[in-house]
DNA sequence: CATCGAACCTAAAAGCCTTAGGAAGTTGCA
DNA sequence: TGCAACTTCCTAAGGCTTTTAGGTTCGATG
C-alpha cells in the first residue's frame, strides 16, 4: 500500500490551489482526495470536517495576504503606503480568487483564522501613522480602508464592473479619494 | 391529492425567507419542499435547478434593496441622500442576512438578476448630482460608494468588527469621510 | 523483531440534486 | 356535461458529498 504522504499542511495548500482552479465553493473534501489519489475516509486521519478544511485555507489565505500587506508597506509612508497596501490586496485578490474568497468566511474569535485576520488590522493602522487623526479615531479609518479595499474586490470579482470597464481607472481614483478623506478627515 | 399551491414567486419568496433564518448557504431544495410539505420532486416543476432558485433570491433582494434606496432617496440631496441611502443600505443587510447574501452572488448580464443590478449604479448616481464631480468621474465615485457600504456591511456580517465595537460609530465616520471625499474630490 | 501509532482502506448511513415516468387535480372548450 | 390538455404532485432511482465505524498495513522505536 503505497502512501501518499499527507499531511495537514499539505491538504490545506493543495485546497488552496484547488480554490484557485474551480472556486472556493467547489472545495470539497471529495475533490481533495480525488486529487490525492487517495479515498474520501482518508482524509478524515487527517481533518475534522470539510468545515475545518475550509478555515485552514482561510487562515492561510489571510496569512499570505498578510505577509504581502507586510512587504508591501516596508519603508514606506504615507500616501505610498496606501498606494502601495491597496495594490498588494488586489493583487492578491486577482491571482488568488479562491484563496480570496475563502479570507472572506465568517471567522469567530476561537478559530484558527483569527490571529492572522489580527494582523491585518494592524496592518492597516499602521499606514495611518503619518496621517495623524485625532485620537480614537484610527478604528474608523481602519474600518474605511478596509471596507473599501474588500468591497471593492469583492465587487470586482462578482462580475459588478465588467460593465462600462476601466476598472484600472476606478481603482486608482477610488484609492486617490481615500487618500483625500484621510488628509482632510472630518473632525469628530 | 390537495395541493400545496406553489408558485415561482412563492418560492422565492420563501426562499428569501428560509435564507434569513438559517443562512444564504443553507437554502436548498430539500429545506424549501419540507417548508411546503411537498417532495423535492416535485418543485421542479416549478424551477430548472437549485442555481435557479438561488438566482431568483438574488433578484428578489435586489430589487427590495433598489426599492428601499428609492424610498430613501426621494425628496433628498448632497450629504442627506448619502446619509439615507447608506442608512437604507446597511438596515437592509442586518434585517435580511440571507437575502443580502445572496444578494453578492456572480450575476451575469444574462441573469434575471441583471435588470435590478443595473437599477442601484443608477440610483447610486443620483447621490452625486449635487456635489457635480467632473466629467467622467461619476462612474469612479459610484464604485466608491458602492464598494464601501458593501465593504461594510460584509465585513460586520462576517463578524469582522466584533472586537473592539462601536461599530454604529465607525459606520457614521465612514460615511462622513465619504463625503469630505466627495466635496473635495480629487482632480483627474 | 514485536509493537504502536499513523496512514490508509472498505462499508455504510444520511443528506442533497436531478431526471424519468406516471397519477390526479384543474381548466377550457365543444 | 364531458373530454382533452395542462399543471401539480408523486414514486423511483442514480449520482455526488459528508461523516462515522472498524479493520489493515506501513514504518519507526525500544
Amino acid at each position: 500500500m503505497a502512501r501518499a504522504g499527507v499531511s495537514v499542511e499539505g491538504l490545506a495548500q493543495a485546497a488552496a490551489e484547488l480554490a484557485d482552479e474551480v472556486g472556493f465553493e467547489q472545495v470539497t473534501v471529495s475533490a481533495l482526495a480525488r486529487r490525492f489519489g487517495v479515498t474520501v475516509a482518508s482524509l478524515y486521519s487527517h481533518i475534522k470536517s470539510a468545515d475545518e478544511l475550509r478555515v485552514r485555507v482561510a487562515a492561510l489565505a489571510l496569512t499570505e495576504l498578510a505577509d504581502r500587506a507586510a512587504d508591501a508597506l516596508a519603508g514606506r509612508a504615507g500616501k505610498d503606503a496606501l498606494v502601495a497596501f491597496a495594490a498588494a490586496y488586489r493583487d492578491y485578490a486577482k491571482e488568488h480568487p479562491g484563496r480570496y474568497a475563502a479570507a472572506g468566511l465568517r471567522i469567530d474569535a476561537s478559530s484558527l483564522a483569527a490571529a492572522p485576520a489580527m494582523r491585518h488590522s494592524a496592518l492597516t493602522r499602521s499606514i495611518l501613522r503619518e496621517y495623524k487623526l485625532p485620537e480614537g479615531e484610527d478604528v474608523h479609518a481602519v474600518r474605511l480602508l478596509g471596507s473599501t479595499f474588500h468591497g471593492f474586490a469583492n465587487l470586482e470579482m462578482s462580475g459588478a464592473f465588467v460593465h462600462s470597464g476601466d476598472v484600472e481607472g476606478s481603482w486608482a481614483r477610488v484609492i486617490d479619494a481615500l487618500h483625500v478623506a484621510l488628509v482632510n478627515w472630518p473632525r469628530p
